[in-house]
DNA sequence: TGAATAGTTGAATACCTATTCATATATTAA
DNA sequence: TTAATATATGAATAGGTATTCAACTATTCA
């Protein structure tokens, strides 16, 4: 353990107080870092982006990541519950298709760091 | 375990193909959900946040956050390996700022889905 | 030189999470 | 009703990781 304040940031005080004061609220942040977190594993994102293309059932998704279709329904839990999928039901095969156009601007944005 | 290919799937061929020709290569999924992987957390996230308002040294950091500024400096090694922050050194003082304006684009994006 | 400050780093721990396995539910068709 | 298919889900396991702790280095200054 330590203590927290260093005599520099005594030093740098104004500018630690103006960024403080500027700062998101707590849960603004966590809700960020949260949504970060679905898009950070490899499995989500190729749903996500298959998903992109073309609304699917999860078999096909199963099939498409070579994957048993237990590991994909799980992430398609995670990925409804974070409001980023939605589905319907159709006989015995549930399509799932992105919730909206988000997903798409972030991967674009993402993919220029990516890509350099 | 159990077997890939359902019925649906053969049904579904022609888009499932069409779909997986689409797909970026496996390297680029990869290091987006790796990219995504590091936004995914807290206390990276309110780091990047204020590193985005203003550069800061590291014991700033953990002032401003509240934690020990060892667990900031583990942070920012990686951040610096995901070359989203660099440094200087000034004297005893290594001042962290933003690689580039990515950060805050990827973020501006995120928060359009959050804040819904 | 020695003391103090700023930062880094490796190991340990505790928590989290992706996948698997086994099973359950829902729908269709025979 | 029974059998088959598509999907969902709870528990267990294995692998990953954020923080802490205890050194350690680098720099400044007295």
């Amino acid at each position: 353990m330590e203590k927290i304040k260093c005599d520099c940031t005594v030093i740098h005080e104004e500018i630690v107080n103006k960024v403080k004061e500027f700062m998101p609220a707590e849960d603004t942040l966590t809700g960020l870092a949260e949504l970060f977190k679905v898009f950070g594993d490899t499995t989500r994102i190729k749903i996500l982006w298959a998903l992109s293309e073309s609304e699917m059932c999860v078999c096909d998704l199963a099939f498409l990541l070579n994957m048993t279709q237990s590991a994909i329904s799980h992430q398609l839990r995670l990925l409804k519950q974070s409001r980023l999928v939605k589905n319907r039901k159709e006989g015995k095969v549930v399509f799932y298709s992105l919730a909206d156009e988000h997903v798409k601007l972030i991967f674009k944005q993402a993919l220029t760091h990516v890509l350099e």
